[in-house]
DNA sequence: CCTCATTTGTACGTATGTATC
DNA sequence: TGATACATACGTACAAATGAG
C-alpha cells in the first residue's frame, strides 16, 4: 500500500468526513493542536494534511481561526455539470458508455503530445456519454497509458467517476494538467450523439492531465453542449 | 512591505531569475541544502519557497533528484492565446483599452453573485479588446472591488499585465477561482469587436478568480474567437 | 481601546525513510 | 553499492491575526 504515510491517512479521514457531510460547509475543524492529539501526530503532519485539503477547495484556513469547511468541491481539475437556471441535484447526471474501455491505439488528433513511455506502454481509450434529465449534455473520449493498472478494463465506469477510481484504486491523484479550449460547430457525429442540429455552437475541451505518477497523463476531449448548462470547474 | 517573510522573498528571487532566463527550461536548481546555505535560512524555508514555485508551475520536483525548472508558465488561473497551427511570438499580442478602468455600478448579468463587502466597496470597471498579429482574438470585461487600490485608476493597462501589476503594486495574488464556460453565437456587439460574422461560434468564460485578500474577487467576462488560436492554460 | 487566550503562520533544528543517479 | 537529494516527521519557539471580554 501506498497509504503509510500519515499526512495522507489524515487528509482521507477528513476529506471523507467533508464528502459524507459528518462536517457540512460551514462548520469549523478542530484546531491543529487538537487534531494533532487525537490523532497522535504532530502539528506538521496535521498541517500538510489541512494543506492538501486547501488546495483542493475542500476547506479555507485564515489566521488566527480555524479551518472552515467548504464542502465538497465543484471539480478539481475536473468540470462538473451545473445549470445554469436552477439548482440540480447532480444525481440527475447519468452516464452512457459508447465505447467501453478498450486497448488501442494512440489517437494521432491529441492537441498534446504523448510522451515516449506512455507511447510505449499503450493506449486505454474510452467515450463516453452524459445526460442530465434524459438530454446528452457532453460527449467524452478518455485516453490513458496502460501501465501498472491491473483490473482496470474490467471496471465500470458508468457508475464510477474515473477520478475516484484511479485515486482509491491506485492512488493516482490528478495535480494539474494543461488545457485547450474551443468554440466550434457540430459536426455530424456531434450531432447524432448531442441531438442538436448541424452548425449549433459545440464547446471542446482538450486536456493533458497530470498526476502524481511521473510519467502518467490522461488525455481527454471533451464535446459540449452549454445551450441549457454551463461547464463549471475550479482553476 | 509585506515581503518580510523569508520563503516569499526567496519564491521571488527564483522565480525572477526563472521569468529573465538565468534559469531556462530543462535546468536544475540548486539542491534545497545549497539553497538553505546561500540564503542563510533553514531547509524548510526554501521547500516552502519551491512548493510555491510547484503549485504555479514554474518548476516540478521530484525525490531524488533536483527542482527541474519548466519556465514561465502559461496563465496561472489566467488563459493565454496560443496558435493552433504554428508557434507564435507572445510579443504579437497587442490590448486596445475599449473602456478604460471608471468606477461604476456592479454588473447585475455576472455568473457569480458578488459579495457583500465588494457590493459596498464599489466596482472598477473596464473593457479590453485582444489582437493577435492585428486580429481580433478576444475581448474581456473585467469588474474589481474598489478596495485599497490607490491609483488603480490611472495605471495603463495596455502594456501591463493586470495581475503582474496588483501583485507587484499591492501584492495580490492570484490563488484560486471558479468559472463557468459557454459556447454561444456571436451577438451584434462581439460581430463588431471580433470582426465575425453573425452566428460565428464564441468561447465566453465567466469567472471569478480568488486571491490571497480574503475579500478581493476578480469578476471577468471573456468573449473569444477560437477559430485560429485556440486557449490554452493551467489548472 | 486594550488585554488576553486561542489559533494559525513562519522558522529553526534534527532525524529517518526512500528515490535517483 | 554509495553518495546525493528529496519526502516525511517530530519537537520547539516565536510572530501575527482573530475574537471574546
Amino acid at each position: 500500500m501506498g497509504l503509510l504515510v500519515q499526512y495522507r491517512q489524515i487528509y482521507e479521514a477528513l476529506r471523507t468526513q467533508i464528502v459524507n457531510g459528518t462536517y457540512t460547509p460551514g462548520d469549523m475543524l478542530p484546531s491543529e493542536h487538537t487534531l494533532s492529539a487525537t490523532y497522535h501526530v504532530a502539528r506538521m503532519t496535521i498541517r500538510k494534511a489541512l494543506g492538501q485539503l486547501v488546495a483542493e477547495g475542500f476547506i479555507v484556513r485564515r489566521q488566527g481561526q480555524r479551518s472552515i469547511v467548504k464542502g465538497t468541491p465543484k471539480g478539481i481539475g475536473i468540470l462538473s455539470i451545473m445549470s445554469t437556471t436552477s439548482a440540480l441535484s447532480h444525481s440527475d447526471l447519468s452516464t452512457h458508455i459508447i465505447r467501453k474501455q478498450e486497448l488501442r491505439a494512440w489517437s494521432e488528433t491529441l492537441s498534446f503530445p504523448v510522451e515516449e513511455k506512455e507511447r510505449l506502454a499503450g493506449c486505454i481509450y474510452f467515450e463516453r456519454l452524459r445526460l442530465l434529465g434524459g438530454v446528452p449534455v457532453f460527449f467524452d473520449i478518455t485516453q490513458l497509458p496502460n501501465m501498472q493498472l491491473p483490473r482496470f478494463p474490467e471496471y465500470d465506469l458508468e457508475n464510477r467517476s474515473l477520478f475516484d477510481s484511479l485515486r482509491t484504486q491506485y492512488q493516482i491523484v490528478v495535480t494539474g494538467g494543461t488545457q485547450q479550449l474551443f468554440a466550434i460547430r457540430a459536426d455530424k457525429r456531434l450531432q447524432e450523439y448531442l441531438n442538436v442540429r448541424a452548425g449549433h455552437p459545440i464547446l471542446q475541451l482538450n486536456r493533458k492531465i497530470e498526476t502524481n505518477r511521473p510519467d502518467f497523463h490522461i488525455y481527454s476531449q471533451i464535446f459540449c453542449v452549454t445551450q441549457k448548462y454551463g461547464l463549471i470547474g475550479r482553476f
